[in-house]
RNA sequence: GGCGCGUUGGUCCAGCGGCAUGGACACUGGCCUCUCAAGCCAGAGACACGGGUUCGAUCCCCGUACGCGUCACCA
């Protein structure tokens, strides 16, 4: 194994299939950290080769999800680069001509045998059938090859797998030895001569001169078989090095096992429609077995980038935490400036109809008011959606909670309240706050809660809101007064 | 079952030979307070087990248990 040229050079190679996963995003950001932190490259590949499952709605997703991210690529596809086709389905060619240069080196052979015939001979020896394909067929003669060819079958091709030990060194897990035997000789190309991802995905990595590859741990037990076509690439002079190797620690959901497709969480879109920011998701997905130090997990990806190193990423499995992430969410949320959050709130009250697709001036000069406040109140952007309805909705439709109304109402306070605001002079929360207070602590003798309770909710319908003086400044006099005094009715 | 990886509070991440441990989320209590948050203070809570190496092991080695991954003409 001879040392690769200077330059880092990464790689993700998702398969377009389905919806992103938030464990597939963390690997591309370990990725885009690992070649942004050593000035490498970072190759974009997509692996769809599979036409049954591949979809271009999913390529298309992918795009999407990386681009919400700011999560940038060198080479692949949309920027081009030396090496493309960057998507597998259109290279092969590519692997065709790899393939046939295999076999004529004797790296690859001919083998007939079908699963079932496997099976039988496992059985027939007593073994386990699980331990699969027994090599039978490395040493068939051309007699028995026409013979097969006869019958109508036609060969897969399977790499011969060395009778050496296969040691690497994991760049998170140290050294890992496999013994021979342990890995059967694994097909490369079907009968039908389509290649499969045991052939596409290292030559990939050769013909592009990727220098480590960061994938998850469940790609690990697959190393070996890499490793030994790598070296035969070697020998037939495809590539010079084989790529150092880090298996990133597995995405757990509830319970023990991999974060299912299946279950809603590991969907990246379900937490971008809710409303995380770009910032919050990130810095969640880098602590999914990665840490900038001890005392601190905020952070931004410029500081990530700085700091990575992946031979500190951590060997045992992360679980997937929504109150975590929601919580690194928020705290970022907090971080924005007011005319940032503002702009990026906007979209998650227009789809819950609060604001019109063509927000007015005005309505944008409200929601800018009350923003800093609502800001942080929230976790996640649609948060803001219950928050500052009581400011939007049309007057006609607006109703306060029953349960709320029921619970809270109490006529003498309102009634002096509603007395309290009709005397403001300028229409401030200083002024209503003043006026409140008089009337409704020092007048009626109430507690705060009970003093402010029925005006909170008949203004803004329910029991917890932002901050109440502000709120009915920006809720102007005449609402204000409208509401109380319906609430009255 | 074979092969491989892993095991520090409920969860995530630190500590990797020298006082059983530090931070975050969650949780509990308190302060603040017009509600809810935010902020501040306090509290509870962990080195899977057994051997070995060592003056000394959470840390190094071996084993056990448990968990997970993987064993396709999917990727």
């Amino acid at each position: 194994m001879t040392t690769a040229s200077a330059e880092v050079r990464a790689r993700f190679s998702p398969s377009p299939t389905g919806t992103p996963h938030v464990g597939l995003i963390r690997t591309v950001l370990f990725n885009w950290a690992f070649a942004r932190h050593h000035g490498g490259k970072l190759v974009f590949r997509i692996e769809d080769t599979d036409a049954s499952r591949d979809s271009e709605e999913s390529y298309q997703a992918l795009l999407d999800g990386l681009r919400w991210l700011n999560l940038d690529w060198d080479e692949g596809p949309e920027v081009g680069g030396p090496d493309g086709p960057y998507r597998q389905s259109q290279r092969g060619e590519v692997y065709a001509d790899i393939a046939r240069r295999l076999l004529d080196a004797g790296e690859l052979y001919e083998s007939f045998s079908t699963p079932e015939e496997v099976e039988a001979r496992r059985r027939a020896a007593g073994q386990d059938p699980k331990l699969g394909y027994d090599n039978a067929d490395r040493a068939l003669t051309d007699e028995q090859k026409a013979a097969f060819r006869a019958e109508g079958r036609e060969p897969v091709l399977r790499l011969r797998m060395p009778d050496h030990d296969i040691t690497f060194t994991d760049l998170v897990r140290g050294e890992i030895v496999f013994k021979p035997g342990s890995v059967p000789d694994p097909v490369l190309v079907r009968g039908n001569g389509a290649p499969l991802y045991t052939l596409t995905n290292p030559v990939d990595d050769a013909l592009m001169r990727i220098t480590h590859v960061l994938r998850g741990e469940d790609l690990l037990p697959s190393t070996p078989r890499q490793i030994a076509l790598y070296e035969a690439l070697q020998r037939i002079g495809v590539t010079t090095f084989t790529p150092e190797f880090a298996h990133l620690p597995l995405v757990r959901g509830e319970g023990n096992k991999k974060l299912s497709k299946r279950d809603p969480q590991s969907n990246l879109f379900h937490h971008r429609d809710r409303g995380f920011i770009r910032e919050g998701m990130l810095n969640y997905l880098a602590l999914l077995g990665w840490s900038i130090a001890d005392d601190r997990d905020i952070f931004t990806m410029d500081e990530m980038v700085a700091a990575f190193d992946v031979s500190k990423v951590n060997s045992n499995s992360a679980r997937f935490d929504l109150k975590k992430a929601e919580a690194i969410n928020a705290e970022h949320i907090r971080r924005l400036s007011t005319d940032d959050f503002t702009e990026r709130v906007v979209p998650y009250l227009v789809t819950a109809k609060i604001l019109p697709d063509e927000p007015s001036a005005a309505q944008l000069a409200t929601l800018r008011a009350i923003a800093p406040l609502v800001q942080e109140r929230v976790t996640v952007l649609s948060d803001a959606v219950t928050m500052v309805r009581f400011l939007f909705v049309p007057e006609e439709e607006f109703a306060p909670e029953p349960e709320a109304a029921a619970k809270n109402f109490d006529a003498a306070v309102l009634d002096a309240s509603i007395a309290a605001l009709e005397g403001v002079g300028e229409w401030t929360a200083a002024a209503i706050e003043e006026a409140l207070k008089v009337a409704l602590i020092d007048g009626l003798a109430l507690k705060p809660r009970k003093a402010f309770g029925p005006v909170r909710v008949a203004t803004t319908g329910r029991t917890v809101s932002p901050p109440l003086y502000e709120s009915l400044e920006l809720l102007g006099r005449d609402r204000t007064l409208s509401r109380l005094r319906a609430s009255r009715s």
